[in-house]
DNA sequence: CTCACTATTTATAAATA
DNA sequence: TTATTTATAAATAGTGA
């Protein structure tokens, strides 16, 4: 989508890009959330499992950081069901 | 951060001015957030509350529909305590 | 993994209708 | 007001160290 050249949004095969993909675009896409946040003054919650199975949650803002905690055990426990 | 002049990242008083921002930048939000699940194959869970007060909950991939809306329900509680 | 570079694409602030 | 346009800011794909 941006970039030296066009990409189509199907995944990646190849492991080690999709690793860089991931680690570049997790973190425009906190980035984002940040500003969003910032700007609008609302709560935001964002869950993100690394395609190796780790965990990232962001909540900006500070009341966020228990809900996000919690809700991230559920997500967690959930989806590893 | 974009566009014809560049803003600072601070909360924007002007109610009707947010909420424009909050509803164009909730949906650049939720379209990178698509990307990155598809891109690299990951679980992502966006849980978002607009200055109003209204939640959108986005989870792209199909196994986090469930947990998307328990968490969903668990993040209203607890941050409306 | 992480950083830098940069051409190019994408997102969006402000303007316009 | 809501939708569309457009000029500009920002994100990032590919590459290399």
């Amino acid at each position: 989508m941006m970039g030296r050249a066009k990409i189509e949004i199907k995944r990646i095969e190849n492991k080690a890009n999709r690793g860089v993909t991931y680690s570049k675009r997790r973190k425009g896409l906190i980035k984002k959330a940040y500003e969003l946040s910032v700007l609008c003054d609302t709560d935001i919650s964002l869950l993100m499992f690394s395609p190796t199975g780790r965990l990232t949650s962001f909540s900006p803002k500070q009341r966020c950081y228990v809900p996000s905690l919690i809700i991230s055990f559920f997500f967690f426990v959930i989806i590893s069901t």
